[in-house]
DNA sequence: ACCTGAACACCGTTCAAGT
DNA sequence: ACCTGAACACCGTTCAAGT
């Protein structure tokens, strides 16, 4: 993309830029920590920015969380590609299925916003996120299922529900991860094919 | 209990009474319906009683919850107590285990506040409601696994664990009925004894 | 173009004042 | 003993006013 805009106004706009920035970083330090639950208004004020500031760059929570989560999805999704030639499809499966729900539990509320995005109708935050995931996880799951080895009866949609839902019992409690472990193997059990 | 009450005083404690019922009335309906998300003032306005009313007779959500509930928590634990003879131990407590999904999937917030009862050292509202689960599904958990077809390595928190997520799945969009009910179907699946 | 922060309509919760 | 509702400290969100 051309930068068309007047050098006059550059200094405004790296300035604008910078207070994003910090928005961001004030946002991930505020919902990652031990504290999850912290207004925006509390963000905005530890980002040293306006609230209205902080409305201007994420109209809603949901644009705030794709932002904060827009990298880490990213190279998640990039990992997927590298998966895809490994020689176990399975396993690859499993184990991005695994990185997936640490990554959406990574963030207060993003399991919810996650699903919403991905039943939602309009153009909701996530969407883009959510597309990157649908598309991702698509690949693994199709070799995956090529091998014989994973239920033919289960779409994307299915899968991304699944990992919400464990996704949101370690958002629920944090610590109980062992438990988690426990439960994502029940659920992984499932994702297998059955003897008939 | 003996009733030990002056006399004098009985209207005013029947009054206490309906006001409590009228509190519970209004809030099923309010948190049952379409739009499930009211405000406690809500409530309180809807059962024409002032809202220090409401917070004398539930000091918080999940004291409301659990009064909302107990009910039809204890008509299923005793139901539990019947599929106990029947003459298919695996199909009664997969049976039973969708049940409690659409029952605690019920009321909107009832999925986190469960998990949180059973999380939570001290006495929240809901705690005599999960141990009321707890040992109804303990009871047909054991059964289910001493005909060798249910994974040996799961407990009944696990279980309520898999019982609420996916509740919390069927909260966040009370249309998708079949696709939880595929969900379902992969986590039964996983509780099955896997081929060694 | 971008930022600010007072202001709005809400929320759960408390508590002095009533009967 | 029990009820009331104004009041409090919050929340997300908006928008007139500034630079």
């Amino acid at each position: 993309m051309v930068d068309l805009v007047p050098v006059h106004d550059r200094p405004l706009r790296s300035h604008a830029r910078r207070n994003r920035e910090r928005i961001i970083s004030a946002a991930h330090d505020a919902l990652t920590g031990t504290s999850r639950d912290t207004s925006l208004n509390e963000i905005a004020r530890r980002a040293g920015v306006g609230i209205g500031t902080l409305f201007r760059h994420f109209p809603n929570r949901d644009a705030l969380l794709e932002a904060l989560t827009a990298e880490a999805t990213s190279t998640l999704c990039t990992a997927a590609k590298r998966l895809l030639v490994s020689d176990e499809p399975v396993a690859a499966l499993v184990g991005w299925l695994r990185e997936l729900v640490d990554h959406v539990a990574t963030y207060r509320g993003l399991p919810a916003s996650l699903l919403l995005a991905g039943t939602g109708d309009g153009e909701c935050g996530l969407a883009g996120s959510y597309r990157a995931i649908d598309a991702a996880a698509g690949a693994l799951l199709v070799r995956a299922q090529r091998t014989g080895q994973v239920r033919h009866d289960l779409d994307v949609p299915a899968l991304i529900c699944l990992v919400g839902a464990v996704a949101w019992l370690l958002e629920q409690d944090p610590e109980s991860t062992e438990r988690i472990d426990h439960v994502m193997s029940v659920l992984v059990d499932g994702l297998l094919t059955a003897p008939r």
